[in-house]
DNA sequence: TAGATTGTTAATCGATTAACAATC
DNA sequence: TAGATTGTTAATCGATTAACAATC
């Protein structure tokens, strides 16, 4: 399946699922050409080309892609059409804005629960899912095959929550902790670093390169 | 400045701030290794001398590069030093930890206020900043200078807050809002996706490249 | 048909890495 | 000193883009 794909085009694939389901109801029934894809993004129309000939059945010459299976193709390849449960520890803004979030079934995730150690609200429920206490994630872990979790505890609780995690056998952790996570080998952190986004954002856009 | 420097030093001289500043107080205050450097964050440890030598004023051999002298070279460059203005618009789960997050400073950002519609809280404080009318926006952005904003209303209001914020001067966008938004030529958006990162973890970590 | 588009091959461009001299 | 490290130059590698034939 993967052949051939490089890292660049595996990071460009999610922009032009993204673009293509921002797209209104009518586009979406269409058919779209590279060089629309590619000007839309700033990017260049070979590229996108070749990006999407490594997922794609292929467009017609004239006409473009069909909109559709270009969205189902690329959100097949990138596994969108899952269903995998998702955990969330830390009941603070974070935790909740987690369990509230609606874009998530998009692509492929359920948030199944949430988990904290403030006994005020553990069996309490935010949008339809019950908070438990963090005690009770190994077992439910197992029991419903969880490899997806999202910490958003405090700093000083996370590396603690992320042992916890990894011994309930979750392989992929989403990180909202401002601080490095030690995991076994085979476990994936991604440190979501929103200071730094900005930073990224308000400070280096507009350095010219070269 | 930013002479020679590419797109690509530039997306990892963050990564080698987050990583110096993560240090424990001991290490920052000694010398760090491009070799030690690179080894931690899996990366060719000529590529990091290289990335390095773009901003700092360079190591001594044998001993390796001043870790709190790198910390301030990095940051004086990215213009982690400044004190730069942010406003944020929608007072959700997502909104209040923005107001509540500690870790802006470290980047030179200080949240200076919230906005909202809702007039229960219009007047009330999040971590010790005021929350105002959404129509004050303008006049508070002019008078403090503020060129950053934060969306985190929802999806049907985001492009009509968008529009208050661009008239209101703001130049940099972060959006939480799943949507994308048309913006005046200059303004720069940035489109904050959990789902997308969430997939990108799990779904294409891992995926062999070529 | 003519023109827009796809998809491929070859050339260019840029980034990474290997090799090595210089330094402490 | 010997060994670890820096920093630079040249070679390699990979990704982008230009050119063009094929197609509808």
């Amino acid at each position: 399946m993967a052949k051939g794909i490089t890292s660049q085009t595996l990071q460009r694939l999610p922009m032009y699922f993204n673009y293509l389901i921002s797209l209104p109801e009518s586009k979406q029934n269409g058919h779209i050409s590279a060089t629309a894809i590619a000007e839309a993004l700033g990017l260049n129309d070979v590229q996108v080309r070749k990006d999407l000939a490594s997922v794609s059945s292929g467009g017609r010459p004239k006409i473009g892609y069909c909109t559709a299976e270009l969205i189902s193709d690329i959100g097949q390849f990138l596994g969108f059409e899952n269903h995998d449960g998702v955990v969330v520890a830390g009941m603070g803004n974070f935790g909740k804005a987690m369990l509230e979030h609606k874009g998530f079934a998009e692509y492929g995730f359920d948030i199944l629960c949430g988990f904290d150690c403030d006994e005020r609200i553990i069996g309490t429920e935010i949008a339809g899912r019950k908070i438990y206490h963090i005690s009770e994630m190994s077992e439910f872990c197992h029991e419903h095959n969880v490899d997806i979790g999202i910490i958003t505890v405090p700093e000083k609780s996370a590396q603690e929550v992320c042992t916890i995690m990894t011994d309930a056998g979750i392989r992929y952790i989403l990180n909202f902790a401002p601080i490095h996570l030690n995991v076994p080998r085979g476990v994936i952190v991604h440190n979501e670093n929103i200071s730094l986004t900005l930073a990224m954002l308000a400070r280096t856009s507009g350095m010219i390169i070269e």
